[in-house]
DNA sequence: CATTTCACTTGCATAATGCAAGTTAAATAT
DNA sequence: ATATTTAACTTGCATTATGCAAGTGAAATG
């Protein structure tokens, strides 16, 4: 168990309000997906592996955030000393639900692409999280 | 079903993209929160019901982008003429799941208010969600 | 009628976001 | 060994979003 910090300079205690103060943004999440979903681990690949297309400035903000809300961590590539290689910790990987049911909702009322993860997602959302959160415990940085 | 506009004007096609687009920002899952927990269903009853004391400009501005969303809908009250009541749409009830796996997220890595309600979704997450919408179902508006 | 309530607007200050260019350290190429 | 490239950022500046206080107009209430 890490320590929890900062619930005194939240908005209010409610958890709703916890989540959309750290993910409420416009970048936060994708970023999350492409780390449990497109396996992006650096800067430039986060950079490069999203058709959205942040600013360098907004991700390096956004990577120092999620880390000091310890939803990712970072440490240097042991082969490249320039790589900081990110990872998801356990709190990060638990997004895994929130990820899937945004995705979900927004599959079922909007127009939106990727329809092969969308099936894999209805047809089984439990083992697709869990599939999900496989892969990345792997990788895990505690 | 209700017609589908602007996927084009998206930053991509992912579906997790739509649903940050819709929903990114520091207030409207807050007042969405509201609709389903709390019954608030006119502009005061945000302002009031709410720890986080959104401004009323930006209230304004959500209250009209959610509607533009379908995620709510407003009437004029008929007791009332002054009053718009504000409902969620099928689209806006979806949202359940989505609000739900926050709170949970939430609740099990910061310290947060709000116990009983945490421990409701907890025991049974999708019985809560069924009540949830179950209440709100009385007051749709298609 | 006069006042209050309701749902906003408006004006203005501050903060967040976005774009292009620049910086630094480490790795690779010559 | 030096030069170039790559990775991960910063910085400066313009644009946009957010936040606060005050004001507005229509409908309801006293």
């Amino acid at each position: 168990m890490k320590k929890k910090r900062q619930a005194a300079e939240r908005r209010s205690p409610c958890p709703l309000n916890a989540s959309v103060e750290m993910l409420g943004d416009r970048w936060s999440l994708l970023i999350l997906r492409d780390m449990m979903l497109r396996g992006a681990r650096t800067y430039t690949e986060f950079l490069n592996s999203s058709f959205e297309k942040i600013a360098t400035n907004i991700l390096a903000d956004r990577l120092h955030r999620l880390e000091r809300d310890g939803i990712i961590t970072a440490k240097t590539d042991p082969t490249d000393g320039r790589k900081l290689i990110y990872t998801l910790t356990q709190k990060g990987m638990d997004l895994a639900p929130v990820l899937t049911e945004m995705v979900l909702w927004a599959a079922k009322h909007e127009r939106t692409g990727n329809q092969p993860l969308i099936q894999q997602m209805r047809q089984d959302k439990e083992g697709f999280i869990a599939a999900v959160k496989g892969r990345l415990a792997k990788q895990l940085d505690p």
